[in-house]
DNA sequence: GCCTTTATGTAGCGAGTGCTACAAACGACT
DNA sequence: AGTCGTTTGTAGCACTCGCTACATAAAGGC
């Protein structure tokens, strides 16, 4: 990607963790970027293909901050590295990010394409990403993987919906065998 | 509620099922309720309160629903109970409000403070109601039911990125103790 | 019969939407 | 110097948004 597209992308990312990506429009997102909505149709195409470059920069980024987030403490056992996952995604940081997280969840539901791919992207990454760092020998990485990342996703989700606390206690008594 | 008001929502809660709530807009409800945005202002105040009722009318058919449907089958234990829990809230039938909860839930995690209370109430009811639906006798029910619905949510998150089969499988390996 | 309250239609306001037509500036190359 | 492709600004189109002003009915109490 051209240079100039690329810092356009960054800039932009900035404010759609802001104010979200679902109802982002163009003008806003031009002076974000510093240009006009003129150019971003210029150069991105449409709107569409826009928003899909915001949201392939977000997953990059969402990559490196779970690798430098989590590599700053090795987790022991399965046990602390699900609690390690769960403080990660839910922390104040990461708020933004995973607001747009559902936002793509629910524009995936309703069918929208360039969101379904990502979202099953992001998914089929991060069970990758956990099968590969578990912190202990496994009979069946990949599905302790899964269940760790539904177990995860089901805590932000309740997270979200205000019953943090729940999310906490759950993850707690998970593993615990 | 006056009853010409709720069947405006009995009929605007068809739309939304079908388009969403999210982008949801007065003329195109006022057209599915058989009226004007004029009239749908000056009967509920303002678009939020015309939400805000559409959203509690969900939550009561989303309960009916349940009820229903878990009725139809008694599980026997723990296991086939997540199993046939997981089965309902992913059917065909209840995408289109599955879509709607995963709306719910992005505006609740942007701060919308009708979404938010939505949310954390429809969680609890499903706390809840699932601790006093368990099929077997438990020590702690409520975490149990806690556990249950963060699978619940966490394999529901994945249905939606279009990873249904990972979802399966997580709930399938659940509770094999 | 009058008068107030409730209900409804028509028209429109100001703001925002994605996107485009047109033209001008600019740099590189011949 | 002239030409051509790239980049940019200005203006605007056709549309939707939530909401309101104004007028008109209809209905019920005195």
């Amino acid at each position: 990607m051209v240079p100039a597209k690329q810092a356009m992308v960054q800039a932009m990312v900035g404010h759609v963790l802001q104010h979200g990506i679902a109802d982002a429009s163009l003008r806003p997102l031009a002076q974000a970027a510093g240009t006009s909505d003129r150019m971003l149709i210029y150069h991105f195409g449409s709107k569409q293909q826009l928003i899909a470059a915001i949201l392939i920069e977000l997953g990059e980024m969402f990559g490196q901050v779970l690798e430098v987030q989590f590599a700053a403490r090795r987790a022991p056992d399965r046990r602390s590295c699900l609690a390690q996952l769960g403080r990660i995604t839910r922390s104040p940081d990461l708020r933004p990010m995973m607001r747009i997280w559902m936002q793509i969840l629910a524009a995936s539901a309703a069918g929208e394409t360039a969101y379904v791919e990502t979202g099953r992207l992001i998914v089929d990454r991060l069970i990758a990403w956990i099968s590969a760092h578990l912190p202990e020998a496994d009979p069946d990485p990949d599905q302790t993987a899964r269940t760790m990342l539904v177990l995860i996703e089901g805590s932000l989700v309740l997270d979200m919906a205000g019953r943090g606390d729940v999310a906490d206690a759950v993850l707690d008594g998970a593993f615990r065998s």
